[in-house]
DNA sequence: GTTTAATTCAAACGTTTGTTTAATTTTGTG
DNA sequence: CACAAAATTAAACAAACGTTTGAATTAAAC
């Protein structure tokens, strides 16, 4: 990767990623940000041309190391097909809960319906990650442990799907569920448990030829 | 309902609601929606007050479809309640398909974390419904199709979540396919097909004692 | 027909936006 | 030190934004 930055750059990185993420980024204008980095409004052009570019780069950086992690889960051998996909379950929570603005940011950029250079690289982003859960299944396929004719890409947007309506409806999973009292800590949780649970019982209803448990 | 629009108003609505869902609240213009719906600027806040209360009222008239469609499916006695379920699944994905830009438009203020009067109104909607489906949850529990200790709203996220995902991203799934020669019209067709099938299955599994069937 | 209220309009208001300019300062190199 | 390149700055730019104004027009009420 050709993506070396200097320290300042990587300061304007962080907090621009910040921002949006928090604001959006329609929401956020070049003097939060640069008001927040403490540099000046032209440094950002001076140094990633635009506001729009600007973004690019930080969904690049973000890209690469999304790709690294996914890679290590699919190519340890230790870990049987099964175990795999309960990894990717619950790297992938984890990795959603713990930056969740910045996951709210990408669903805002996904919801765009025009062609820009972001949709694109997302959308190729998507590609990597889809042909890697395709070897995951190929293996599981081959083992016996998983049924034929899984259709994949429905299987990801259930994961990816549920999650992300789950994160950004979490105040109303709360006080439906009457756990206004629970910390706010130990409410985020109890809600990772549950959706792990669940999404685990439904890709082995899914994938495997055995009914899932019941608690 | 209070809410008596004059012709004029409801063009206003409707072209608003249009652009919102094309190209989301900020990147919308109120004189982008005069020009459209051929009126002055000045009849926008003259007649709804602001940008903002205009989507309020395009929310507003929206919820009261949906809460109707909603009660006629579940206060239909000629169902079952696994035949609701499935209504309800076929019902909301016919909705979401034939107004996509729509529910982007509510997806994205969903996504805002920001308190609002569209938030609030937004959850409340949401909570309508969930008390909806919990009266049919425990329909089918008390006739014994349906098994104890459901979460409903994970169910929820998973129907709702599997579905805007799958939207968001049907370029994508139509490209993995190789369903490029297909026309539009016919991609969508399949494409709602294999989605209600998946959600179906998912949710017998989820719901009731027999594991799914497989295709 | 007269009067009062509701509607419509072009124009302007005051901000805020992303980007650029041109001058200045800092840094790196020989 | 001297010179060139890079970095940084305050200021200005033009464009777009949501909203308001005050006069002009239409509709309604009596």
């Amino acid at each position: 990767m050709e993506s070396t930055f200097s320290d300042k750059q990587k300061i304007i990185l962080d907090v621009a990623q910040q921002l949006f993420a928090d604001q959006g980024f329609a929401g956020t204008s070049v003097r939060d940000i640069a008001r927040e980095a403490d540099v000046n409004i032209a440094m950002i052009s001076y140094y990633f041309g635009s506001k729009e570019k600007l973004l690019e780069a930080i969904f690049k950086r973000h890209a690469e190391v999304v790709r690294l992690r996914l890679e290590s889960i699919i190519h340890n051998a230790a870990l049987s097909p099964v175990q795999k996909v309960e990894h990717l379950v619950d790297h992938y929570i984890e990795k959603y809960f713990s930056k969740q603005n910045f996951h709210r940011l990408i669903m805002r950029e996904q919801l765009s319906t025009k062609e820009s250079p972001i949709a694109s690289m997302l959308a190729e982003m998507k590609t990597q990650n889809m042909n890697l859960i395709k070897q995951l299944i190929a293996e599981g396929q081959k083992k016996g442990n998983f049924r034929k004719n899984i259709d994949i890409p429905l299987m990801m947007a259930t994961m990816l799907g549920t999650t992300n309506q789950l994160m950004t409806t979490q105040a109303f999973y709360r006080q439906v569920n009457n756990l206004q009292s629970m910390s706010d800590e130990d409410f985020l949780k109890h809600l990772r448990k549950k959706l792990s649970h669940h999404l685990k019982s439904l890709f082995k209803a899914i994938l495997t030829h055995e009914a899932q448990n019941t608690k």
